[in-house]
DNA sequence: GTCTATACCAGGATAGAC
DNA sequence: GTCTATCCTGGTATAGAC
């Protein structure tokens, strides 16, 4: 298979998939219609139909650009020096989230959607999973060098705390989507003060 | 208008919403066909809209179930005596939610779909605001009678700290949503226990 | 008030020309 | 590879009988 053929698909793939965000971020996935996303990407039925087989395989690749796109460097967050502060280590989570977002409205649907489709569900599932294991490994060596904890008590405490920081991103999410006046500045430097050390 | 009729008619509602609500959990608000209500209702569709007009009516009736429902004594929050910490305050609010719903995935759906639907964000907006201002008015006392903090600073520090507690309530709906392995009652007592005082 | 049957329409997917 | 035209399913809502 030719190299070139074969970079052409994933642009254009990407392309077909950039024009149904665009949709989805106004209708939601299910009350957008294949119209719809052909008008926007100013292509065909023919030619998106030769890229994906169904409406439901645009969906996925839209949910895995949205929930994966604000992730790339999460391997690094333990190895950051200086080490940032907790709170300092979610504003940073936040951030990507908006740059690679905009406005995590989207994100937002696609945990509703994921609720009741099993493919968005092992999604999410999966980088939550992943965000989690981060978050424990930072808070682990946080721990052991701010306040001296042995490794284990300091594993046990990141374990308990882990949930709480990854709400601190989740409802960011929620109460920017749905609050009318949200502060997003206060909230990421002031309210997020107020989590653990 | 006679009384019983009346109250027929608001029974009869409430059965269809019931009916409907298993649908949408099951399979989302948008995918849920009005042949699967009618089915699970065990009525007839003529019946269905004699009741509702349309089924966005239904949707809209159902979502305000599923997020009015687990608030029925907020205002009560701040006068409690005595006064419960900040974290079993929290605590309410979830044990709360699970009460009413059984399982939070309902709620982030509407979420999700109020990402898109502008009666269904009103609706969110409105709640999140009693929400907050209820929060924070427990804050507020909890801070003056626990800290010895005026008035005026502790509504500062109150509102500065509601966002914070908001989501950890919504990030534990978004958890138990999507995480298989997801430990509710560690988040409840001892993750929630890290929260500020 | 409720049921059955159906009209009507929109949506997803495809066939076949270019 | 891409476009147009179209098929056909399945969905909402209603009409009319009981």
């Amino acid at each position: 298979m030719p190299k070139v053929s074969e970079q052409h698909r994933i642009d254009r793939r990407d392309e077909i998939v950039d024009a149904a965000l665009r949709c989805f971020r106004r209708k939601g996935f299910q009350s957008t219609s294949m119209a719809e996303i052909i008008s926007e990407s100013g292509l065909s039925a023919g030619a998106i139909y030769g890229y994906f087989t169904s409406k439901s395989e645009i969906i996925l690749a839209a949910a895995t650009k949205i929930v994966t796109g604000w992730l790339r460097d999460l391997d690094h967050l333990s190895q950051l020096d200086p080490m940032p502060e907790p709170s300092e280590m979610v504003r940073g989570l936040v951030r990507g989230l908006l740059d690679s977002l905009r406005s995590p409205a989207a994100i937002v649907q696609v945990w509703g959607e994921a609720a009741t489709d099993p493919a968005l569900l092992e999604l999410c599932a999966g980088i939550f999973d992943r965000l989690r294991d981060a978050i424990v490994l930072y808070l682990e060596r946080w721990q052991q060098s701010e306040h001296g904890l042995s490794q284990p008590d300091a594993h046990r405490l990141s374990v308990i705390q882990a949930p709480l920081f990854l709400s601190a991103v989740q409802g960011f999410a929620v109460q920017d989507t749905l609050f009318a006046d949200f502060d997003r500045e206060a909230y990421l430097t002031t309210s997020l003060n107020q989590l653990p050390r």
